[in-house]
DNA sequence: GTCTATAACGAGATAGAC
DNA sequence: GTCTATCTCGTTATAGAC
């Protein structure tokens, strides 16, 4: 990945001279439109054509920076992956007790319709054939579940929680809860179901609570 | 739709003779063949070249029989739909408390790395943009959520579940645990996440039994 | 680095013979 | 009802000029 534009007029470390010469580098045009498209239309959905007249690039620009469709593909999922991480991050910080942190992740503002720019990539037979497409989103959804378990984990070990919750199993539930929340939402055409499906896990989770608490 | 094949050799009522000319009728094999497609690779990753290859039809035999793509897909996740709704209300239909009914829905024995037939057609652009190819999609889960929403309603009646516990939001976050776990075990590239998800639906469930009971 | 030209192929549908 | 021919357009590149 490139240096993005508004670097300093006056490079105080030694770089390449063409990494300011444009407000933003045509790759990170190209990267940027292509995770915009996969986000909305997903892999087989989304054409390098669409990708370069969004991007306001010609085929030879695209053809120069990037191999072909999967690989400009695979740079804009890792983009995102990126994106969604700090975001998640973000978000699991902010409460002080497992339940905070969890129920935090999973009343976090979505436009439920949009979907998940990650999650998404699962469903499209091209991502799931190819290990180098797959890859992004494995790791993101091991690196969000395994954050999860280990809230859950210290909110068991800590005695918030009751013994014998399942940091593991209830980890993949809550991921499973927003993912799914996506799914119905698009289905019904509303945010409503999504809404009720996180509301619903912090309902359930509460009850989680150890006794006499 | 029409009768499928091995039908009698001497019909008892008065149909056209048609109907008992092939084993299985052209019409048929389009819309499981498209049903097959649409499961595996989505709307848009679909053609109606490969509909008809694997269908054993021919170009001609697809547009006599419908209009287009379009509508011989909608023919088919009407298909899926309907298949959808009779295994979906077998389970329901196993246990005795309400507990046991959902927990038999989420412990359904299911392929995750295919996904669900109808939940992936929510991710699908060209599904959602359009009011007709969606609506099998929005009716199957409006049925499923309602189904188990009233399960739900009925334990905290009968004294089986807490008082409070929010019966439409209880049911959008089990159907999304499921639709959410297809999401995870694609990602992963295994069965795992997807079993975990459900056993941890079951067990967060399992504590919201009413108090002394 | 970016442009246009070209190409081989598939998508999605229509027309008309049989 | 099913077949083959044809059509227009989009996809996913490669080639080479600028």
């Amino acid at each position: 990945m490139h240096g993005t534009g508004s670097g300093p007029l006056h490079p105080v470390v030694s770089v390449p001279t063409s990494m300011y010469t444009a407000a933003v580098e045509t790759s990170e045009r190209l990267i940027d439109s292509a995770a915009e498209l996969l986000w909305e239309r997903g892999y087989v959905g989304t054409s390098p054509r669409a990708i370069q007249e969004r991007a306001g690039a010609g085929q030879g620009s695209m053809y120069h920076h990037f191999r072909g469709k999967s690989d400009l593909a695979e740079a804009a999922m890792r983009r995102s992956a990126e994106q969604l991480r700090a975001q998640a991050e973000a978000q699991l910080a902010t409460g002080r007790t497992a339940q905070e942190k969890a129920a935090a992740y999973l009343l976090r503002e979505r436009d439920a319709l949009r979907g998940c720019r990650v999650g998404r990539m699962a469903m499209d037979p091209d991502v799931i054939a190819s290990e180098q497409l797959r890859a992004p989103v494995r790791e993101t959804f091991d690196w969000l579940t395994g954050r999860l378990a280990a809230i859950v984990a210290e909110g068991v070990a800590s005695g918030e929680l009751r013994e014998g919750l399942d940091p593991d199993d209830t980890a993949a539930a809550i991921v499973a809860v927003v993912q799914g929340g996506y799914v119905l939402a698009r289905a019904a055409g509303s945010q409503e179901p999504f809404d009720r499906a996180v509301r619903g896990a912090v309902a359930l989770l509460a009850a989680q609570a150890a006794p006499g608490r």
